[in-house]
DNA sequence: TCCCATCTACGACATTTGTCGTTGACATTG
DNA sequence: CAATGTCAACGACAAATGTCGTAGATGGGA
């Protein structure tokens, strides 16, 4: 089982990544078209090309070939992505602390109402789940 | 005057700040030991000098040469580079919503209840701020 | 059928990073 | 003073990254 010690995507290849979240499974140049209208992203057709024959090299997504235009999906979860990154940064410029983490995270923005109740909300549960054993999510 | 698009230190750098917020100014010498103790980082002498020497030309460290050995202190807070980073992390990987990033970095670790008493005050906080403006703390 | 559009593959290239080795200057100390 | 050690500077180098251009295959339409 996937020990996998997945490589860190690079801020190029999370763009990418983030456009397959979120349309599911696309051609290149569809993935392409978002990118330009999205974020005025102006790169040759054949970069983006090149980054996602990358990607599959390297595992970060899954290429179907059975049509002509060759069909991308991610290959790695969001979330799993996500947690590798908060992990990466946690180690690397916090010392590991969360909670400092979290606090420039909140002061970045305006969080609204809605968003401070939900974070309340798991911070609920962590208390109560710290008594009892934290079980399940491992890493 | 910058308004300093401040170059986004990569992991390396990061792991010299870091030092460099620890111990207040310092020697080469004296960061590359305390690399080498407190991460057993195992390169070479000069390939810390050179990086500071890079760090310099970016404006990330300043450089006192008055005395032979120059001695390097952080040109960038702590806080202001940790919230750069966490901004991009955030427009990066998670769309720009704090709440998921906060989710993640809570998750992360087992927080201890002192943490998670620290983080509530925190909410409660910005949702009394919430009504009232914001008002900026600029940078 | 023949031409044009589209797609992948491949290689080139500039830049950045992190890694050293060497060199020449300077200091310390015997 | 001379030998030894320390230091900054410089250049070299491999690897990774992001950027294209071009070539070759394939498919669709006039």
């Amino acid at each position: 089982m996937d020990r996998s010690p997945q490589p860190k995507p690079t801020d190029a290849e999370l763009e990418l990544l983030r456009v397959l979240w979120d349309r599911g499974p696309s051609t290149v140049r569809e993935i392409h078209e978002a990118l330009a209208t999205a974020v005025a992203k102006s790169t040759g057709y054949t970069t983006t090309l090149k980054i996602l024959q990358k990607m599959a090299d390297k595992g970060l997504v899954t290429r179907d070939e059975s049509r002509r235009s060759h069909i991308y999906a991610a290959a790695i979860e969001a979330e799993k992505t996500q947690r590798q990154l908060v992990r990466h940064l946690l180690q690397g410029a916090f010392g590991g602390s969360p909670t400092r983490l979290v606090m420039q995270a909140l002061s970045e923005k305006p969080t609204s109402a809605e968003e401070l109740r939900e974070i309340r909300a798991l911070l609920d549960e962590l208390e109560t789940k710290g008594k009892s054993k934290p079980k399940g999510q491992k890493s």
